[in-house]
DNA sequence: GGGCCCGCAGGG
DNA sequence: CCCTGCGGGCCC
């Protein structure tokens, strides 16, 4: 019953007639339709006993290819060839459809234009110079601050030392979001086929890769069959924790607009249950631990105010989305005008956006309500009297304080005015040198005890006996901008 | 409003 | 090198 059969083009079904098109592709013969076996690549049919060597029955498992289909073994790649790379390529969608997509525009294939060096990539703890409320549109701009490095994955962390951050972003329908407690469900589990990024639960979590690197942030002996919970909470590593405005699907804590920064959290206990979605997924539980109020607090929402913070947008990208809406309407304009001069070409997109009208669609943060500059940034009193009594540094907080009008750039600003020449972080107990910089004190240690007794910054001679006096006054104003930077140091 | 599917960064 | 991934824009 070959579907060829009944209408083939070759023999006009005549039964008598040999074809090698609709019956045996080696014989030719129409007889013994039970015993022709058809191959799984060409579907052409196989008398099994005309096979070399022939079978003595139909094989009843899996697939079957004919000898000129089953030729396998000229793609194992011979040692020093190099095939693998179109295979891959030849896998992705892209090899069979005809997508005339641009890949290049928008925000969904950027790569970072800056990275985070300050602290290293295994970092626990706050960002230093990154306060709580920080909100950034995308994920990739998080990723350039350091607070969670990976441009779509909700855990980062290393399998055999812990998770240093988190996204919430509303990806499981079970979980649950208290604002300074919620759960937190793995990775895995979900069918990635078709290159992907997230898909459809197909199969159920291991506690390994970031789910395991997650349990290890709890304070209780790993325990990947049953999970574990910590004694004392409070001891295990910090996670810094971002939530996307994604999350507001099932949260009522997700900002409004993009991903904000929301402290340290500890993972007080890990699980696993089947989930919602009908498979084995592992759920954490986590709990607040930080010293900086949450955004959602009165205190939180006075600071964010006070530091001024709004969404931030990558460079150029308001002004980018402005000049695009410009130009649509520009087109449509031109539309309207001359119908024909337009009409090829592949921008249908002008056609059905028939929105009328002028600045209606200005960006969220244009429309802030603070006269559009964002505020300056708010020195307390404390801060301001500090800043007097720091005299050896007043030439440098001369020039930092020049850009108090700039909001939170002025932490930029201040990052880089008192970073540790050998360190390259934030300087930490702060020696002021007579020269007038700034160095750690365990950097300029280091330095003396390689006999160099000079300025790392300047080479000023410090001279051999020079006492090392950290400069108590800058230490808790640093404390105070960057909270928790000096923590681990 | 839901489906498709890309580069990129990170760990291993 | 390989695999993974709680993004994101565009098209239908």
């Amino acid at each position: 019953f070959r579907k060829s059969g009944p209408e083939c083009k070759h023999c006009r079904a005549d039964p008598d007639k040999e074809c090698r098109f609709c019956s045996c592709y080696l014989c030719g013969g129409k007889q013994d339709a039970h015993m022709q076996l058809l191959c799984d690549e060409c579907n052409m049919a196989y008398h099994i006993y005309c096979l070399n060597p022939p079978l003595s029955k139909i094989p009843e498992d899996e697939d079957w290819y004919c000898p000129s289909c089953k030729n396998d073994s000229n793609e194992v790649v011979k040692a020093g060839e190099k095939l693998k790379q179109s295979k891959k390529k030849a896998k992705m969608p892209s090899a069979s459809t005809e997508s005339q997509r641009d890949w290049g525009k928008g925000m969904a294939c950027v790569g970072r234009t800056k990275e985070c060096t300050i602290v290293p990539s295994n970092h626990y703890g706050p960002i230093p110079g990154v306060p709580v409320g920080t909100t950034w549109k995308f994920r990739v701009q998080v990723s350039e601050a350091g607070v969670h490095r990976p441009h779509v994955g909700g855990i980062h962390g290393r399998s055999n030392d812990g998770a240093y951050s988190l996204v919430l972003a509303g990806g499981f329908e079970d979980e649950v979001d208290r604002g300074d407690e919620f759960t937190y469900t793995g990775s895995g589990g979900r069918d990635l086929s078709g290159n992907k990024r997230i898909g459809e639960h197909s199969f159920d979590q291991t506690l390994t890769h970031m789910n395991r690197a997650l349990a290890l942030n709890c304070d209780a002996p790993l325990d990947d069959k049953n999970g574990a919970e910590s004694k004392n909470w409070r001891a295990g590593k910090p996670v810094r924790v971002v939530r996307s405005s994604k999350g507001r699907r099932i949260s009522k804590y997700a900002p409004e607009e993009g991903n904000r920064y929301d402290g340290i959290y500890k993972v007080v206990k890990y699980w696993p249950e089947i989930g919602k979605c009908g498979f084995l997924v592992w759920r954490y539980l986590l709990r607040r631990d930080d010293v900086e109020p949450a955004p959602w607090t009165s205190e939180g929402m006075e600071r964010s105010k006070k530091l001024g913070l709004s969404v931030q947008y990558p460079e150029g990208y308001l002004e980018a989305m402005a000049s695009r809406e410009k130009k649509d309407k520009v087109k449509k304009q031109a539309v309207k005008h001359e119908p024909t001069s337009q009409s090829n070409g592949n921008q249908k997109r002008t056609i059905h956006d028939a929105g009328i009208e002028e600045p209606t669609n200005t960006p969220k943060a244009m429309r802030m309500g603070d006269g559009g500059k964002g505020e300056a940034f708010q020195l307390t009193q404390e801060q301001q009297w500090l800043i007097r009594e720091d005299c050896m540094n007043q030439k440098l907080w001369d020039e930092v304080l020049a850009s108090l009008k700039e909001g939170p750039n002025f932490l930029k600003k201040l990052e880089q005015s008192f970073m540790c020449v050998c360190c390259q972080e934030l300087v930490y107990q702060p020696v002021t040198t007579e020269c007038l910089h700034n160095v750690c004190k365990s950097c300029l240690q280091r330095s003396f005890r390689a006999e160099v007794f000079t300025c790392p910054a300047c080479r000023y001679d410090l001279g051999k006996g020079y006492t090392m006096v950290p400069n108590k006054i800058l230490q808790t104003l640093l404390d105070q901008f960057f909270p928790g930077y000096s923590k681990g140091r």
